[in-house]
DNA sequence: GTGAAAGCGCTAACAT
DNA sequence: ATGTTAGCGCTTTCAC
């Protein structure tokens, strides 16, 4: 009793294969008669199409990869599971891909298109900036997520970073903070997400008039809490006052939480703080996390419109698409004394 | 210059689709002559076999499935990280499916073996137990996640979940705690998990010969931190008086610490709490959380080892692998004063 | 409305 | 060491 195939339906059906398929597909024009008798051999035999040899039939995977640098970032995790239920919502499934930032990795992503694994890519790339996407990508469906500036072939969506960090800064600058810092620069980040979202730092400064300081510039090694931490630790020691802090992302606001708090800093008397993508772990941190927060739903709703009619056929230039954002108030940042009020 | 194949490769390079397949898996003997020429044609075309085309003639999909109720969930997240690096080690990739508990979409993920997706699957059920598991899946290779006692066909990995509870508890009894909560049973539950957790934090209770307080239970309808801030709230507005809160999981342990301080309750010093998972959730929380730690890479090498060898073709009744846990130690719930003395 | 047969692109016997 | 060829299981024109 092993593999049951189309064929075997179709012979204790006493039919052909095409019209077990016809019944498979719910294929309109099918006999009620038919459609029962060959149900029961499929009922009978227990048969289960195989879907390999319908995508090599079809040319079609059902299947989209997801490529993104951590599948444990909280950020990226939250993302997955938008991305998993809109393609669920279409009518595909999702192969995430962790790339964990390395280059070949990020690469071979580019090529499972091609290998015929999957129909398209969502494609959160870190190692590699858009024209290079552009150039090594060929007919592969490819929607790019986080910042890029650069119009290329493939759709782009994001936020806008330039604007969401200067509501940040506004919204410091509003509580009457004069001292504001950013965290964090990380080297070796080549995707001009972190350029972005400093240029609206700074941008929100000169807008107010506020003095530019470098050293209010915080510089990290890498994505973890730790380094921020450290980061945060070192900025204090050296004594470089600060009331206000607007973070490159959650993580990094957790670990500066926990530097501050360590070092006897009251949050958000002393310092308050802005964290970004309003991920779970800034929703519980002590004090809960004021945070710049993206429509991941709307990222990933629309991420998957453009890939899919990239997947339809859809030949044109590279669409951007700027997706909503706003600005959390919790506990870190309050909304200013002077707004409460007035 | 569509679609290059095997066979147009084999006819540039003017040998046959034996010699080009010969090259392309590295196949030990051909002469060096005959590779140079087949790369060649190879490189000239842009040659990327198609992979759906190789799982049909093989049987064999290289994919595995992992089925977790939630990928946000940060223990399923930071796990789903380290099945997929163990995958690839053992050169499998990883299909991530979401069943947010739904009992259908369980039970369609062992249908996703027999439909030739993956060769096997990787399961954390929520809403049925193994009998049923058992009694669903034929000859699907499957490795279950999660609390089970019963013997079946598939194979488990798991902590000794009352041992682990227990350990908890005497930690917190070390401390002269003597007022010890169960942060929850969830309403619904049908996996045994917090079963054993709680069978383990009672007989951590009973070792000590410590009464058993029923009200020191606390219920949940649901796994996420809100419902756990509000359980805690509402025991403390009842009076109910504790010094201990052993939680079902982080995130449990993260509600109940947001309740305890906007309610004035100090952590560690009037409650010292202890989470469960080691997630990243807990580490930056304030205070850092005192954890039970299953060792997620542990747990996740063995879960593909125990697959890979169901795969290859073992046949032989199901096989439980308990791996191992600690406690990590840190503010919630410090080591005992009377241990640090001594 | 239903049947017959030619692929989809690759693999693996078997042959040379 | 390399070539030939028959599948893998399903879809899909194109006749009937």
């Amino acid at each position: 009793m092993r593999k049951v195939r189309l064929a075997d339906v179709a012979a204790v059906a006493g039919v052909s294969m095409k019209t077990v398929s016809n019944v498979v597909h719910d294929y309109p024009h099918v006999t009620p008669e038919m459609r029962r008798k060959v149900q029961q051999a499929i009922d009978e035999l227990g048969y289960k199409p195989n879907l390999t040899a319908r995508r090599l039939a079809t040319g079609k995977t059902g299947m989209i990869a997801l490529a993104i640098p951590e599948i444990d970032h909280p950020y990226f995790s939250e993302l997955s599971r938008y991305i998993a239920e809109e393609a669920s919502a279409r009518g595909y499934r999702v192969l995430v891909e962790q790339t964990l930032s390395n280059p070949a990795a990020e690469r071979a992503v580019l090529n499972d298109r091609e290998a015929g694994v999957v129909d398209g890519v969502i494609f959160h790339p870190v190692s590699m900036n858009s024209m290079e996407v552009a150039r090594l990508k060929r007919d592969v469906p490819v929607v790019l997520l986080g910042e890029s500036t650069m119009p290329v072939t493939a759709d782009h969506v994001m936020i806008d970073n330039v604007v969401a960090a200067q509501e940040g800064v506004a919204h410091l600058l509003a509580q009457g903070r004069r001292r504001i810092a950013f965290l964090g620069v990380v080297e070796g980040d080549v995707t001009g997400s972190t350029d972005q979202r400093l240029l609206g730092y700074q941008q929100g400064l000169v807008d107010a008039r506020m003095p530019l300081d470098p050293r209010l510039i915080l510089s990290v090694t890498d994505f973890t809490p730790e380094e921020s931490a450290r980061a945060v630790r070192e900025a204090l020691e050296a004594g470089l006052g600060l009331d206000g802090l607007v973070c490159r992302d959650d993580r990094f606001a957790t670990g500066a939480l926990y530097a501050l708090r360590t070092a006897g800093v009251r949050v958000p008397e002393d310092v308050a703080v802005v964290g970004w993508d309003d991920t779970e772990l800034g929703r519980w941190a002590t004090p809960t996390l004021t945070s710049i927060a993206p429509d991941k739903r709307e990222l990933a709703a629309t991420a998957l419109q453009l890939l899919g009619e990239r997947i339809d056929g859809y030949q044109g230039i590279g669409r951007h698409r700027i997706v909503s954002h706003s600005l959390i108030v919790r506990e870190s940042a309050p909304v200013a004394a002077a707004v409460l009020s007035s």
